[in-house]
DNA sequence: TTGTATGCGTTATCAG
DNA sequence: CTGATAACGCATACAA
């Protein structure tokens, strides 16, 4: 039975609508009226160069006059391909956030896939919801700073690609910035501004990343002879931020680095609004450099994130191993950079 | 012929992985674990009520026991329904659409809908590409501030239910926050200040809400007795703010309007950079009450947008007009609301 | 209530 | 290089 009509429920796509008379163009269509097998047109539009030049172009004809659009659907059922792959990001109230989205967003669309979105307002378990609904619909999945234990990623990455940013997984692709060189730029000049002690607010207990920047501040800050404690571990949120305030009035440090921007915010301004002057009587540094965080007053010295270049890199990363294509060496990891502004100064009593 | 095999490519979904072995269980495989018929597992998955309660059992049974999972492309192919709706962004680096995102997700959620999210940073081009790539796989568009003209919009409507936030288009339905609320009570205070004549930095020619705003301004001064002019019209960023600098200074208006919040922090830091002091010499109000408008010198007044409101009320229109259910009224506009912070003060010389 | 038969639009296999 | 045909997994008229 060859039949190219087009009977049955016409629940297709497009139906029902006001303007929309029938239903979309088939390569049934395109077939007719380019005179040509419906397999022969599947293949035209799939995979260039295994079909004559001549039907080639009488199909594309015929294809452009239809305004002819492929169904993902139909596609996606035999190949399981759907040219889109998914990044899950912790929050999307979060603005360092934007660039990764960006990053991951043009490289994207300029390999002609799709970014599908989604967050888990720093939930694991929202987080876990949403990675798998998109990982029945996507090819591959980024996940930016995720909740998630080490397990359930894995689970996950047998099952598509897995690209994690920010973190480290056993046997998991994965994107991280060198956070070294910022923090050893940064420590250096605390330590030239005559800081012994410094203190880390840390980030939620989940965070890989919380874990990492703070090894490597206290890496540094034992090579400098330099004190340095952990005073709270909080939501890398401005609320976050502010409740670290009386944790730190308790420390004895003269500066104080903070998880991320979020907090080195909420930190400054709960602190000024007790009276205190920053950064006279306190240094207060950020992570990431994020829209806002030149805002304040003063401006907030901060150690900048590759945001753009984590989320461009990530995006690739999956979709080698999409193509099965050998990523060959890991990437090297693209560098952080100390953006020193107003929040830093010399220690008191220095 | 019923063959239940699963013969055939075996390039379907969760296939070639390392971890994964065969491919995902399908309906057959619970049919005939329930020992009943696919169509029956169909039944008994998708409307609740349309099968014995007892078979619903042994089939739920089973399907937990295979660990089942639904092929939305293939349950796609036949309904043309994808659970999933799409929320096109005109620039996601604006934190305004935090709030209309997280509203939409949540709703969506809630209702068991997946939210794509995509951008168009400001380029109709882009957003027309993004449109319509989204068009195919979702049941429905929201749109917030398109940059789109109004055909563009109208075709797109005809072919998937789309819901516009802030602009009103013929024939597509819209959420719109009424700004007339905040913009009297702003109006109303700076004329208590002693303000006479005000201005407004417009954002993009094509953006709906900025001539909304700029009229429901104009129409309040003229109210008051009040002079008002447009100063610019630019990017609604804060380096369009920035540019706003020169024009706001050669006019005589000691209060300004800006679009958005984001305008309003460049053109008060830019002005501020140049020697003037805010709110002294000139009050700035900005439209949105965004992340980081309290964080400035001085805070920004701000008019605020429901926000979150516009994400949950368009998404619950897109879905009932997906479900065909007669909306009935509009409903009602979410309004504005004056946020009084340290941007406005008294008029110079008043 | 449940089973039967078929279609949804595309890709893939196998002949010719 | 091209044509015929069988999956892909699910939903749904229709019959029983």
């Amino acid at each position: 039975m060859t039949d190219t009509t087009k009977a049955g429920g016409d629940a297709g796509r497009a139906a029902a609508r006001p303007g929309t008379a029938k239903s979309a163009p088939t390569i049934y269509d395109i077939a007719v009226l380019a005179g040509v097998n419906p397999s022969t047109v599947s293949r035209a539009l799939s995979k260039p160069g295994r079909v004559s030049a001549k039907t080639a172009q009488k199909i594309t004809d015929a294809a452009q006059e239809l305004n002819y659009q492929v169904n993902v659907f139909a596609r996606a059922l035999p190949t399981g391909r759907t040219q889109t792959v998914g990044l899950i990001v912790s929050d999307i109230t979060n603005p360092a956030y934007f660039e990764v989205i960006r990053g991951a967003e043009t490289a994207a669309s300029g390999r002609d896939y799709t970014l599908m979105l989604a967050e888990s307002a720093e939930s694991a378990e929202l987080e876990l919801t949403a990675a798998r609904r998109m990982l029945a619909t996507v090819d591959g999945l980024i996940l930016a700073s995720p909740r998630l234990s080490d397990e359930e990623i894995g689970l996950l990455a047998s099952k598509k690609p897995v690209v994690v940013i920010n973190r480290s997984v056993a046997g998991v692709a994965s994107v991280v910035a060198d956070t070294e060189v910022g923090v050893t730029d940064a420590v250096r000049h605390l330590a030239a501004m005559g800081h012994t002690a410094i203190s880390y607010v840390a980030g939620p207990e989940r965070s890989w990343m919380s874990q990492r920047r703070w090894e490597s501040i206290k890496a540094r800050c034992d090579w400098h002879g330099m004190q340095a404690t952990v005073v709270a571990s909080l939501p890398p949120t401005v609320d976050g931020g502010r409740r670290a305030a009386a944790g730190v009035r308790a420390g004895a440090a003269t500066a104080v680095f903070c998880y991320n921007d979020l907090m080195a915010i909420g930190l400054m301004r709960e602190l000024q609004s007790a009276g205190l002057t920053i950064p006279e009587e306190l240094s207060i540094l950020g992570f990431d450099n994020i829209f806002g965080s030149d805002f304040t007053t003063p401006p907030l010295s901060t150690i900048k994130s590759p945001l753009h270049e984590l989320g461009v890199s990530a995006f690739r990363r999956v979709l080698d191993a999409v193509d099965q294509v050998d990523a060959g060496q890991e990437p090297p990891a693209p560098p952080t950079e100390l953006v020193l502004r107003g929040s830093t100064g010399r220690a008191k009593g220095a």
